[in-house]
DNA sequence: TATTGTTATACTCTATAACTATA
DNA sequence: TATAGTTATAGAGTATAACAATA
């Protein structure tokens, strides 16, 4: 093709690979998104129940900090998440400044369905996938997890 | 093929498979976007110059084609990528409405430098990794890309 | 009339800075 | 003062609809 040779002396390091994986990160996120269907919770709104799932009740400030995100654009994803009725928000014992946000039932019931927090297309081509790619993709999962934890 | 037997019992059903991928992708890319040092490319931009050059040169029909972005949007891209100098338009032969993107001399010398294609934060982190983590990753990357193709 | 590319407009997700209520 | 959360504002990145130039 062209001129990449020139890149190869740090490609055992993990710069080349780093890039590709930035490629199909940015590729698949975009995609995603545009297989959204309507009425289906959007990455980051499963990203934040998910987390809240795991965790349980946390305020804002702590779901935040969890979601790797700044608190203003934090109060507009709860907004979101609230006026869907997914979670409520408690006052805090102790502190008035502070509120608990807490999974509703009907939140708990959405995050559990697939249909809810899986992209129909993304659902469809992973199930058409041979057992030993599946396993590439759940071993992955938890190598960028590890990753990403750091 | 690595590490195949340490993948827990439950990847198998696909929908929560799917709903894994898909949170790890979406953090991923937030905590890419997060960590982009000022003056390299972005996600986006790095995306589209790759697609150039595989492909040659492309109308911004075609690029938008190839990348899954409406027509607009590319308009927008095309934009940031000439006033970076990092592409340039020709006339189209035979066709006055269209024209052809290409790569600059230095478009393909700034795509090539992994400091402007990669995140520095990601880039050390992947160094760390094992050497079957990687394998791992760059196994998952083909998954990926051969998913996304279709 | 159909197609290429652009402009106008709007929505989502993100950020920083400034404000408010409470501690 | 200091902290939790919100509001104001801005900037990517994306979309659809309507337009101008060309075929």
């Amino acid at each position: 093709m062209s001129t990449l040779d020139e890149v190869r002396p740090q490609a055992d390091t993990g710069s080349d690979l780093a890039g590709q994986v930035r490629l199909t990160v940015v590729r698949l996120y975009r995609r995603l998104r545009a297989e959204h269907g309507p009425g289906a919770l959007t990455g980051v709104q499963s990203s934040a129940l998910d987390t809240l799932s795991r965790h349980g009740p946390l305020t804002p400030r702590e779901l935040a900090a969890c979601e790797r995100i700044q608190p203003p654009t934090m109060t507009r994803l709860i907004a979101s998440l609230e006026k869907a009725g997914l979670i409520s928000r408690e006052s805090h014992p102790g502190d008035r400044r502070q509120h608990l946000l807490r999974l509703t039932p009907l939140g708990t019931k959405v995050f559990a369905e697939a249909a809810y927090t899986t992209t129909h297309w993304f659902d469809l081509r992973l199930a058409e996938l041979a057992p030993e790619e599946r396993a590439t993709l759940a071993a992955a999962v938890e190598v960028i997890n590890k990753v990403a934890a750091g």
